[in-house]
DNA sequence: CCTAAAAGATAGTAATACTATCATATTTAA
DNA sequence: TTAAATATGATAGTATTACTATCTTTTAGG
């Protein structure tokens, strides 16, 4: 049995569905792999329209501009991570294993799963950690929110919140500390191969080692309150 | 006695010394006021001309291109408040009283404080929040570290990892530990303002709330190692 | 097999991100 | 004080980016 994971997308981040057609499917296939290599800012319409052989009128017509094509990218990333974690703690009650099993997964390279054939989820985790932010740095921020484009992105935090709750009723502060360690994960990760001055893993380079800073960052909050 | 506060920047971010002349100091105030009333995408060099009344190319003389810029804005900020931990942590000897400061003072509202006639610190500190990881995001960041164009962001972190080792010194991740406290103090900040269900503040949107937040977070953390 | 929709091909525009050149004004150092 | 050096202003030009428009050819579905 082959099933395809998919994941339902705010229809307002798209001109036509990119998940409807092949050259769709391209689109996001190629997004993903030259944002991943060029960055975002060197990132254009036509290059992908080149790399693709198509041309730059065709991706015009799925996505408006490279900025919803990265909020698509995110809130796809952040949708489908919420899937893995409640797959992944489906069962577990006690929320203190609960929570750390999230961490591990927030905080872990992903592998490409195989279940999207046109996603690739480790270089797209790569780009969350790189990119992901400018998704939201920007001064639409209010409109694009008016639009639930960050939708995916606040579910997600209010899952973690919602198991940081359960572990500890009496903490004061779960969405804040939820959009901490979501954040944080990444930038830890991106601080440990680009500026490891700034972080306590410059030798090892191991994710391990920021999962250990985040379980105790998390814990020692949490058995405090 | 009136005393102007200088920073000394790195001469690899700018090709003229914008503090050397009139024009350079018009590039920073208005380059201040544009990236904070635009956001940094929107900004051009033509806009800045427009808006000091010379020309594009009289920008160019002094900045590379608007990443330099930004760098460079960052850089400042960075160094500047290096400056004022330690004028308002001079003095104080116990560490955890030092360290509640600095939590205060990178989670505060900054007030222009007039020692610097073409630098607003005010405006500025919002730029930091909403743009100031762009600084680093990006695909150069490992050439522009070689440059040592991060130097007071790593200075800064330095200084507030030691306090946090002072005040507990087996604590295992201090630099990480004060790498996050200062990224989250801006994306608190951030979050309350424009998603504030990200955090736990949304109601009174109170800075004094992150600040709760992160000495809870800090605190916690460090009695227990 | 017919038709509607999608994709391809081509063209064009305004703005951005620069670089170059020459004239003029202003500093500064001999 | 004056000549030389340097900064600024004015103008022009190029390649690329970020689109929009139009027309033709494929392709897919009923």
């Amino acid at each position: 049995m082959k099933l395809e994971l998919h994941i339902k997308m705010n229809e307002a981040l798209f001109l036509r569905n990119p998940e409807s057609s092949e050259l769709g499917k391209n689109i996001l296939k190629h997004a993903i792999q030259l944002i991943f290599r060029n960055g975002f800012e060197a990132f254009t319409f036509k290059k992908l329209a080149e790399d693709i052989g198509t041309t730059e009128a065709g991706i015009y017509r799925y996505f408006e501009n490279k900025h919803k094509l990265l909020v698509y990218l995110t809130a796809w990333y952040w949708g489908w991570l919420e899937f893995q974690i409640s797959f992944h703690t489906n069962n577990i009650k006690a929320p203190v294993v609960k929570l750390k099993r999230v961490i591990e997964l927030l905080a872990k390279a992903v592998e490409d799963d195989e279940q999207t054939s046109y996603v690739n989820e480790s270089l797209l985790h790569q780009i969350i950690i790189a990119e992901g932010s400018k998704a939201y740095l920007t001064k639409q921020v209010s409109e694009d929110n008016k639009q639930h484009f960050f939708k995916p992105y606040k579910d997600l935090c209010a899952v973690v919140g919602n198991i940081i709750s359960a572990c500890s009723p009496k903490y004061k502060y779960p969405k804040s500390l939820a959009s901490t360690i979501i954040e944080i994960a990444h930038f830890q990760n991106f601080f440990m191969n680009h500026l490891p001055s700034l972080t306590d893993f410059g030798k090892t380079r191991q994710e391990s080692e920021i999962i250990s800073f985040l379980n105790d960052l998390v814990f020692s909050s949490l058995k405090k309150g």
